[in-house]
DNA sequence: ATTAGTAATGGAAACCATTTTCAATAAGGA
DNA sequence: TCCTTATTGAAAATGGTTTCCATTACTAAT
């Protein structure tokens, strides 16, 4: 499936009608801003940014398309340890590649890197393969994260 | 320094006094707590099972407790992503090991495993030092984590 | 010991991200 | 159109964690 037909509202419509559920404004301008935008939001970022254009769109909404979405795959949660969780589009949705973060403990300042990736990924599938067999579990899915501080943080 | 040396109130009461803090007799009860459960536990574990020996230790006193300990280093804070934190001894205290977690998403049951460890410990190693590079931050922790459904969830 | 200064404490209240409740509305199928 | 079900927003509830504040416990100096 060629890239370019992978974005936009029909692919998402076609993913949520085929879950059972309805492709609502809202619905929709959640994922539009989770594809346009770079930045790691939060609810309540999302919420901020999405009243201004549809103010009838309301904060509990936003959590509960933020699970739905969550529970179809098509987005993740991440936890950086700040109290909030925040939400990215899901890997291989709109190409997004497999990558990590690295989050300053003094700023919150979050870096995603793909570096070293294709090692990770191999230990990664060596490692859960081992798990899933000694621990009878099946694994699906995995946080790796590193935590420091950036330079401008370091040197305070 | 023999391992046996390295246990009790005297390792802790060096490390905590070193700081410029008091080892008092809660801030001891929570140590030992925490040196000789296997358990992963949260900051009301650790007040329940406290209080009825001490029970005029409060749980603002545990939660700032752990909180200093974990500022120490010589306990880590963990989020297995119920929305309560879990606590344990931090590597190298008391013989700890390097070790991460499997969390079951469906009872929390959390499984500590060193399989592959030597692995991951080389690759990890590696990724610090290249992104220390590349990003310019001074890493100071990370965290990996597997997530998926143990056999007793599995079968429902 | 006594004192003075600081660290540590607990209970209550505050905080704050997230969930739940509930009544109203919208959308799709018959 | 009518009916059933999904979706919604506002307000209230929830629940883990922090903050406030007045009290108590240490420790070092006198």
């Amino acid at each position: 499936m060629p890239r370019g037909h992978c974005r936009g509202q029909w692919w998402w419509r076609g993913r949520v009608y085929g879950c059972g559920y309805r492709l609502t404004a809202g619905r929709e301008a959640i994922l539009g801003l989770l594809s346009t935008s770079k930045e790691h939001m939060s609810a309540e970022d999302i919420y901020m940014k999405i009243h201004t254009a549809y103010s009838n769109v309301g904060l509990t909404t936003v959590y509960r398309t933020l699970e739905l979405l969550s529970d179809l795959g098509m987005i993740c949660k991440l936890d950086f340890g700040d109290g909030r969780a925040r939400y990215e589009l899901a890997e291989g949705v709109q190409g997004v590649r497999h990558h990590h973060h690295l989050v300053c403990t003094g700023c919150n300042r979050v870096v995603e890197y793909t570096d070293f990736i294709d090692k990770e990924v191999e230990l990664l599938k060596e490692t859960e393969k081992g798990l899933e067999e000694k621990y009878h579990f099946k694994i699906t899915g995995h946080v790796i994260q590193f935590s420091g501080l950036c330079d401008r943080c370091s040197c305070k």
